[in-house]
DNA sequence: AGTAACATGTAACGCGTTACATGATTTG
DNA sequence: CAAATCATGTAACGCGTTACATGTTACT
């Protein structure tokens, strides 16, 4: 379970709670990993039985307790031993890909609104969490700079392919447009 | 289940086998879409379950019968029909990055040979089914073609960014080798 | 002699996504 | 007044991965 890692491995920065956590997937992790909280939470309950990790309870003024956890000793020898036993994968899975490929069959100005709406996503990201300044950027470690930095090569690079092809393919699409139902 | 709806979609450019289709995902679709003989063959049987594909027993000389598949009309209507309603997503999960981010728990030398093993994997996308020659472009459609540049765009960014950042790197993991173990 | 390629399939397991369930406070 | 944010969890379903099962031909 990956989901279980990256909770380990985020909590081996800070004792954080489920939902602190899910915020930090959705900023620093969104380019390359996703996980709802119908993955964390039980996941989060899995290392607490393993002894990975301990919870404890912060009451909070007019709001739930937050259950907040930290990772153990036992826990970051696991985490090291895991991050030796894992495998450089890199996996894409692309529906947008897809509906590109078979563009023909497709109503051309749809075609070309799910590209916008993928340029318009990558901008998001490119100004949102891969945004950073330069002050913010020197409290990172070499690894995280480099994955901020890897984040912006590739999603810089689709954005900008797909704003350079777009009149081309624009062009190439109305040329014959076989399917248009 | 998207297998299914890839097999549809590649089968509406001509008949194929299981056996094929997957070729064919392996080299077309390596760079935004995996699926295994677990996948495809169960996703082929319950398309023809379903009316959209036929099937047709090919002998050959000295090897198993191969399974043709075709498409069906209600097939095509039905891959149209599922493609409008496909919305645009492209989501990425990278044991490689989960690796660098943690990379100052890792000895340096493991994480630089991480780099350097998804360096050689991209190399080869390039010069295997991404550097196809201009001669064979002008066979695409216009969305393969899109695909096709896509794809080299953001492998090659890949690409780029970690040779250009591997120097810095290894300085930066070596200055403080926190976790040699 | 051994490995890779050709060829099809089943079954179990793992894991993630989605929907459901609940409830207070703050912001627009 | 509605929507978003904070806050935690469960359960079912879907789907993919992996391992298992079998057998021939061609190449090294």
């Amino acid at each position: 379970m990956d989901t279980k890692l990256l909770c380990l491995g985020v909590l081996s920065e800070g004792e954080r709670s489920g939902y602190e956590i899910k915020k930090l997937f959705e900023t620093r992790f969104r380019h390359f990993f996703v996980a709802g909280f119908g993955s964390i939470y039980p996941a989060l309950a899995a290392l607490a039985g393993e002894g990975y990790v301990t919870a404890r309870a912060v009451p909070q003024a007019g709001r739930p307790d937050k259950r907040v956890y930290s990772v153990t000793e036992a826990g970051l020898d696991h985490f090291r031993e895991r991050l030796l036993a894992t495998a450089p994968r890199h996996k894409v899975r692309s529906e947008f890909c897809l509906l590109m490929y078979f563009a023909h069959l497709l109503p051309p100005e749809r075609a070309l609104a799910h590209l916008d709406t993928m340029v318009a996503r990558w901008e998001e990201m490119l100004a949102g969490d891969l945004g950073l300044s330069a002050a913010d950027e020197a409290a990172l470690t070499p690894g995280q700079l480099f994955d901020l930095g890897f984040g912006r090569a590739v999603v810089g690079a689709a954005r900008a392919y797909c704003l350079e092809r777009r009149a081309p393919l624009a062009a190439a699409l109305l040329d014959r447009p076989r399917a248009a139902e």
